[in-house]
DNA sequence: CAACTTTTGGCAAACGCTTGCCGCATGGAT
DNA sequence: ATCCATGCGGCAAGCGTTTGCCAAAAGTTG
């Protein structure tokens, strides 16, 4: 019980202070501070003005320690400086804070394994987890969703409720698009390899493109990072596609640098669509076209699902699934194909 | 004491559980476990592996109780969305990471009120503070620092340690660099008025541009987001300065769209030059230049000053004064001045 | 006015850990 | 042999809350 800042020893006022300048039991205060309505009001209004006369904060450690509840929840992304995440984070952020609860926000490096350290960690220290992207294998997310309460974003599980944002829906929007522009030979960029939604894009794309009788190719993984942008540049100029739709935004971006490095125009030679439509997207050169969708929206609408499934009253009835909705928003980056 | 997670009543392993499974008492659990060396290793070791039988995690809520430490640092920023910010969160919680600690994020949303708040309230619940680019006041500052331990980035304090970012000195040489293009009128396009940053930016430019004999302008305050580009873009091109330096990359780069929509060439007829060099200016139209910095280094800094602080054997010989270097990254926003 | 029911506040036992203090061994110095 | 240091483990008292239980007070009913 060292006082390790040794600085002007404040004597930080606990509950017991209150309770004696208030002339209550300490659980009066407790009571009157944490379930009003179990007080009488005069008393509360008496408990009220010394805490605020002492400036009292509760310790949420101790309310943790003893009522098993932290008024936390951890956010894990595996990467907090891709700028989609950064919309999420603001989402849950604001949402949170609403509802009184911190939010720790962990960032699980692209790692399976690190994702499920963190949550194994962390069960004590916060009351749910937001997963966002999870590298999780669905043996993982089955077992961590038994013992504890998640959300999981863009990624789907039976066993924890989940918000999906349609990509899916959006490739189709964009595989309309390109093709209404004249394309036929479309490569899909792929993403990391333990996406999910990266394997459901992949497939959706081959589906739709299959129906339609266009040419697909793929190239990747790639990791979703600006400069994973000039390999994936390369590779997919290789194919001899004339359009790509693009695992994301990030990897989208780094390609058309290479592109003009190289001297392949956009659009006119290779046509490119992003996915997310993040921070820069609209300013980069050319202007992107993405697919995008309200990603701050589905972190609020996740921590909602989660703090419904925490409270016992909502627990069984909340909703399992929400989809966000996505469009295709169009830039410059796309336009007809070239005629050869 | 209620369950609220009714889930598999996963029974969580407690140190009494790891006690009896090795065979000692809970002291010694502890010890072995938090305090090595003060027990005997091979004790330790059946302790250690009597915990990983058990899949033993520490309670850090009990932990904080009793030891009144937390293992927790909050880092407070007044906008999470503003990709400066992006990089000192990934430095804090890489170093932090490393340290065993537990990074908690706030976003202040550009508020002194909101900033003093969060410090009141989460003084148990963090043993530290890192104040990036802090609206305090000077005084509101100086009692913060009175009682709790404290970092701060981009804001000079006399009472807690501080990484400062030297854009006063990149300052200098961007005003070296638009001036050996031939520019002589320049506008400074301002931050948010409560920025210590922006004041000493603004000083610097004042100062050094009466030295040179160059012609000085001011527009703003701007709330430093690409939406105020428009505004600023206005504000600046009325002035008549044939270049602009501009608080922040976020607001420049909203300058550029302006200007380009209203047909003003960047930089035939103005030139811009940012300051960060965020994630987004190396590919926006064009390319900005900008004081660039290392801004991820700044938060790692900034994490290694609050724990030494926080450590009873450094805590008064740490560094109260960390400078991190700037530099000017030319790139295509900026050129010659027009002959007009 | 007796017999109940409700409100309201206090008591005290947790919650899971850390740590000051004590005492038993063990081994070296005298 | 005797005395001390030293190493090591246990005991138990907290840390600041919440909450189940109880009892006193106040209100209701017939």
């Amino acid at each position: 019980m060292a006082d390790s800042k040794a600085r002007t020893a404040a004597p930080v006022p606990t509950i017991r202070d209150v309770a004696e300048l208030a002339g209550v039991a300490t659980s009066t205060v407790s009571r009157a501070l944490s379930n009003p309505g179990r007080v009488n009001h005069v008393t509360r209004e008496r408990v009220e003005q010394a805490a605020a006369a002492l400036n009292y904060v509760p310790s949420s450690q101790a309310r943790g320690l003893s009522s098993g509840r932290t008024n936390a929840i951890a956010l894990l992304v595996p990467d907090v400086t891709n700028p989609f995440y950064f919309d999420i984070i603001r989402g849950t952020q604001n949402q949170l804070k609403a509802a009184g609860y911190t939010q720790l926000l962990v960032d699980t490096e692209e790692s399976a394994e690190m994702e499920a350290d963190t949550l194994r960690k962390m069960q004590r220290t916060a009351d749910g987890f937001i997963l966002a992207a999870s590298r999780l294998t669905d043996a993982q997310l089955v077992e961590a969703a038994s013992s504890q309460a998640i959300v999981t974003i863009n990624r789907s599980s039976s066993n924890a409720p989940t918000v999906m944002i349609d990509t899916p829906g959006a490739v189709v929007q964009a595989l309309e698009h390109l093709s209404s522009l004249g394309h036929t030979r479309i490569c899909y960029v792929g993403g990391p390899a333990s996406s999910w939604s990266n394997a459901k894009r992949w497939k959706t794309f081959e589906d739709e493109c299959r129906e339609r009788g266009l040419t697909t190719s793929r190239v990747g993984p790639f990791t979703p990072k600006t400069t994973s942008g000039a390999a994936a540049a390369d590779a997919a100029a290789r194919t001899g596609a004339t359009a790509c739709i693009v695992f994301n935004d990030l990897l989208a971006i780094g390609m058309l640098q290479r592109l003009r490095e190289r001297g392949i125009r956009v659009p006119e030679d290779m046509s490119i669509v992003g996915c997310d439509d993040i921070f820069g997207a609209d300013f980069c050169n050319p202007p992107l076209t993405t697919m995008a969708s309200p990603i701050e929206q589905a972190g609020r609408v996740a921590v909602s699902m989660l703090l419904a499934q925490l409270d016992p009253l909502h627990a069984g009835s909340s909703r399992r699934l929400a989809v966000m909705p996505t469009h295709l928003t169009v830039r410059g980056s796309t336009g007809p194909a070239s005629p050869n």
